[in-house]
DNA sequence: TCTTTATGCTTAACACTGTTAAGTAAAATA
DNA sequence: TATTTTACTTAACAGTGTTAAGCATAAAGA
């Protein structure tokens, strides 16, 4: 019987609607700024009726940011099959993430600045299997092989790979929250920091 | 006339009390969690006091963050009165600033990871004179003072001290913002950040 | 075809939030 | 003692996320 069908898809049309609208105003304005109403109103529905597709406002604009970050994940996979020398595709893969992170401040802010799990419960949004966790072990990956290389000098990996992941974060989080601050000019800021820590490490 | 030297005392004494309870509420909940209604509960005074005394929320919590951040400042001024070696000063500076970031996370939290700039306008609460700027400002001292003693290599000051103070806030807030993530021990990541990052600046 | 059940959405409401305008009792001044 | 000023409160506005209850319409069963 096709009724069912034609029904399972109007509902992942109007949850797809749901999806681009809040999506929109989030890009736009931020998390805070974003109310169900807004997204009701801009989508024709009842604020109630996004509650039957989605479990609350945390559960809907983090499936946008997972959907976010899933093609920066699709970038460095890119430069990964790419580029053949570890360390060089240790900094791209690094240039990339400030990049995409400034592109994305609002999203940025809700995956990586907010302490959520403080307030959700980790169990609800873990860390294992978001696109948090794919593109810290895309840094695992890359240093394992840049210190097996010896490209790197041998170190304790979770150690380097959380310390680039911080350099990599506090750029781009110190970019996004303080935009009045007289920063230089961030590429180069970028640059530098990447070749600094990768120069501390060098074997 | 000693009335008016009275009321004025009595004010200050109200003033602070505001900002004693909000100080209390806000270390425990956090910004989101602390709210006007609360404060005055806790003081016994109708909510729409508090406007009498500060202009909004974001004053009075301002307020807070900034007192606690003096101490911060004041710490890392003991240090160096307390310290020879501008590099060693560098060091012990940053460890310190990790250490208080993580003491107080509501209050790095406020001053550091909320892009507030956006919405609260850069006017009201400028970087110029803030707490955060006069933190920073003895980064850029102490670099200045290890590229003169030929500690670090020569290099732009503005970018090597955003740099440093880019991972040190990456650590901060990535350990604030993940409770979840499986970090490595804070003091190891730490300290192994610092003397990587000096490494890769030494001549 | 007619009745019943289930689906999909809406209206109304709760319990909050920050914030402002208007009002009130007490204290200080004249 | 009458007036003005001060310090505070009550009531309300406009908004928030979220839930419970209701209501048409569409599907299913008799």
């Amino acid at each position: 019987m096709g009724i069912s069908e034609r029904r399972e898809r109007e509902q992942e049309e109007l949850r797809q609607k749901i999806l681009d609208a809040a999506s929109e105003l989030f890009a736009k304005d931020g998390y805070a700024n974003v109310s169900m109403r807004k997204i009701a109103e801009k989508i024709e529905y009842s604020p109630t009726t996004i509650y039957l597709y989605f479990k609350d406002k945390t559960e809907l604009l983090n499936e946008i940011c997972e959907e976010t970050f899933s093609k920066l994940i699709k970038d460095i996979e890119k430069i990964e099959n790419k580029t053949d020398e570890p360390i060089i595709c240790l900094k791209k893969g690094m240039q990339t993430y400030v990049e995409f992170g400034l592109k994305h401040p609002n999203h940025y802010e809700v995956t990586f600045m907010n302490p959520l799990s403080e307030y959700l419960g980790a169990e609800e949004h873990p860390y294992e299997g978001s696109m948090g966790q794919k593109a810290f072990e895309h840094i695992v990956r890359q240093v394992t092989r840049s210190m097996e290389a010896g490209q790197l000098k041998k170190a304790d990996i979770a150690t380097v790979s959380q310390m680039i992941w911080a350099l990599g974060h506090g750029i781009v989080s110190l970019l996004i929250a303080h935009k009045d601050f007289p920063f230089v000019d961030k590429d180069i800021l970028t640059k530098n920091s990447i070749d600094t820590i990768l120069e501390g490490l060098k074997p």
